[in-house]
DNA sequence: TTCCATTTGTGACCAAAGTCACAGAAGATC
DNA sequence: GATCTTCTGTGACTTTGGTCACAAATGGAA
């Protein structure tokens, strides 16, 4: 196990040498399958640094309707199990994998001994944390006070930012990300791509009119 | 102005003599009338510690639909507005006095530098931003997959445990805080009061079955 | 090629909550 | 007590988005 990623994160340099060793020591690679469930309402795995991949954190109501909060890829760490370690503070959050993927463990009793020993990180943790709690306030303003179609387009735009304007998503994924359902999702795109918006596919979908969606937005 | 509320928050100890002096030095104390405006869309003002009354924030939309995400009592904090000092995340939220009401300001500069000094100050304050972070989730939780029914005996349980079974509101600042209509509210009311659950009068609302609201709030 | 599972398209319908337009009641103020 | 303002009550209506029940298309797999 290749623990070099970790290495790489900016509180390494804060770490003493015991300390470096004790990671070094209890580092544990995990791999998900596409769609395997990481961890089911705020677990306190520990410490979780994405390598390959990506996880995908969403909210779950009783009915078994998703809404996606955050993403994690590769390089970053899931500041919610992390801030669940340092101070039991417990959120109902689920997290699958996005696609297949591979991270770095840090079990929950020595990244606590770590984050108690060492301010420097707890506080580098926070703050990712704080970061975190502002995209969620923005997610939130839109669930609260759009309409599905603006919503839709802030989603498109988004999911465009990370792969580019080809995306490789079925109808029924986007409705799950935004919490919606299906059918809602297909007469949305159908009617944005009546106006020249995007182009549709079988679980393609190509953003055709980038500013055409910014302004629908509202950006 | 008497800064001694602000020597009882844990992170005093944690100062150096000549900190301490700086920040007694730039205590300022503001008053805010009941409905008053005290920030608006995130701004940084500085760190902020509410001495008397109490702060309500709020989500605002375009239209001017309202959704209260939290409130800061006296002897706490607003964490959004000193995070907002510490790491330039920008939190698009509107604080307004919800009583007559008195508090603390560090301004930014002075806050700023405090921060940049010293870690364990950074990282306290980190903490409690986590902590709302997680009501905040749990909020969005209610909106996204909540009834209005559920919602609202959500919201007298929680007033009632801050003021007890009588509750001096207005069925238009319950609606406000919920983000909701006046009338959507008033219609709920007058089912819970049929079903025995609560009694109305003008500008009073008394919980008569914490039970029964805690069973249809699913608790 | 022929199945077959998955994905998409669509119309009809439903339900929840927001909007509108008032009317009436309760306190406050003069 | 007369008037005013603020609250509350209510029915009718609209909107949005979710649900249901299919049909049709697509692209692998056998």
């Amino acid at each position: 196990m290749d623990p070099a990623p970790f290495f790489q994160l900016p509180y390494w340099d804060a770490l003493t040498e015991p300390q470096r060793r004790l990671v070094a020591d209890n580092l544990r690679t995990l791999r998900f399958a596409k769609g395997a469930l990481v961890l089911a309402g705020g677990d306190c795995m520990g410490f979780l640094l994405v390598t390959r991949g990506s996880l995908r954190a969403y909210l779950l109501s009783e009915e078994g309707r998703e809404v996606t909060i955050f993403r994690v890829g590769p390089g970053e760490c899931c500041v919610l199990s992390a801030t669940c370690v340092m101070s039991q503070i417990h959120f109902e959050t689920h997290m699958e994998a996005e696609e297949d993927m591979e991270l770095l463990l840090l079990g929950s009793g020595v990244f606590r001994r770590l984050t108690e020993e060492n301010v420097s990180i707890r506080c580098f943790l926070y703050e990712m944390a704080a970061e975190r709690f502002s995209e969620v306030l923005w997610i939130m303003q839109q669930i609260l006070f759009m309409g599905f179609d603006r919503r839709l387009a802030l989603f498109l735009l988004e999911a465009g930012r990370r792969e580019g304007p080809q995306l490789r998503l079925t109808h029924e994924q986007i409705a799950r990300d935004l919490g919606s359902a299906r059918e809602v999702v297909t007469r949305m795109l159908r009617r944005f791509s009546q106006e020249g918006l995007v182009e549709l596919g079988r679980g393609v979908l190509t953003v055709k009119d980038e500013e055409g969606l910014r302004r629908l937005a509202g950006e």
